[in-house]
DNA sequence: ATATCTTTGCGTCAAATTAACGCAATAAAG
DNA sequence: CTTTATTGCGTTAATTTGACGCAAAGATAT
């Protein structure tokens, strides 16, 4: 029998914090599940969470459970809304604040046998538990606005990139094919981009630039105001 | 001694939410607060909101309690962001989850002697309750990037109005100023306008055009996907 | 009354931005 | 060895933006 030592005047709500975790990886945008090893829902894929402490923040819990659930320590999370349908949980009254982050996929040892956390394509996701269906689509929604008025996507790449990766990746989140040679000039133009190496005398048309994301440029343009558009 | 039912195994929070009701006079931006009538804060000027039931969402919570406390009943509010700081209220853990709605202010009877809610303009803010500063400031932001996607705009003006109500508004809004004329051209190019009465023959050209807001052209340009911008 | 100021509708025009596409070099694939 | 794909660097026309002109006539001040 277990004990229940907290108690309140008025019945309160359980918190939780989910995380939807977005990766690249070169082609298509990967999102991290992890399979639940109990009930309710059990076997079926959710996204990693868990309860919030007495003593945490929401942005704390999410990145807490991120990282005990999957190994993965990540510096940011930014929450973009809270769930709080009445049954959205069979066992009590649960509302959970859902984060977002991204992160390059290297640093995570996905599909491990200790954790089973696991990658998957956006059009390969399994039915989730929970009400996660619904987190996920508007997790995607705020990608897609977000993407367009902060350079949120260099979190996705590694460091040096190509401007043919850099398109790539905006054309995976945003669903849009763009013209190369426009898109090139365009992200150029805004001067968020500088070039990573020197480039060998004997380049090639072939051997691509390879930039960095030049952080101190935008927070100077960020100051002034500024639209990254599509 | 107060009895506590409500007992659970691990410490739950209390959840509540906030609303930051706008309005517009014609001129200034505005803001709808309560004075607290109890401890803590009491006396202080704060948000419409309370304690979210255990049958109900955020959201309802969020209506119901602006009702309650302002006689206020809007069709709907908008969370926006979920403050969490542990301290954030010093009678226990309480985290609550802000929305934001526009009203027209003929709609509240602001400053009525039974309800002690009262509009103040933007740069005439008392000393806000809890971390409500806070909460203010990310929801005059979350407002400014609103209104350049969504014409919410429409929903602080009277059913008809001219095309420089609208102007000021925005300008009001985004603090910024526009060329009348631009402007002008902007919003009709858009065509989610439309005249709203016929104009007199005698009209003189003082006489301004009445514009009402065309949802169903609205609904059509959001499916295709557009932008407002300023 | 008379002069001055303000508001409104409607336009103009140059500058900036966008969108579509050409071209040559050359690595990679068949 | 031929074909295909990728990359850097343009060009050009269409569109959009931003600054401003002008006249009619109500409002305001003298």
């Amino acid at each position: 029998m277990e004990e229940k030592n907290y108690c309140y005047k008025y019945p309160h709500p359980a918190v939780t914090s989910d995380c939807v975790i977005f990766g690249f990886d070169g082609v298509a945008i990967k999102v991290l599940l992890i399979q639940r090893g109990i009930e309710p829902y059990k076997d079926k894929w959710a996204f990693p969470g868990g309860f919030m402490q007495i003593d945490e923040t929401v942005e704390e819990c999410a990145k807490r459970e991120l990282e005990e659930e999957t190994g993965l320590k990540t510096t940011s999370v930014e929450q973009f809304y809270t769930f709080s349908d009445v049954n959205r949980d069979p066992r009590e009254r649960v509302i959970t604040v859902a984060h977002y982050a991204l992160v390059r996929l290297e640093e995570v040892k996905g599909g491990d046998d200790a954790m089973s956390a696991q990658w998957f394509a956006m059009n390969e996701i399994p039915s989730l538990a929970f009400d996660h269906d619904r987190i996920l689509r508007i997790a995607v929604n705020r990608l897609k606005e977000r993407i367009c008025f902060e350079p949120i996507g260099f979190e996705l790449l590694p460091e040096i990139f190509t401007m043919s990766a850099l398109q790539n990746l905006y054309e995976a989140i945003l669903e849009m094919k763009f013209d190369r040679r426009n898109f090139y000039n365009k992200m150029l133009k805004l001067g968020i981009l500088s070039e990573a190496e020197e480039r060998p005398k004997n380049a090639s048309r072939r051997t691509p630039i390879k930039y960095r994301f030049n952080a101190k440029k935008y927070a100077e343009l960020k100051q002034k105001g500024f639209r990254l558009e599509f």
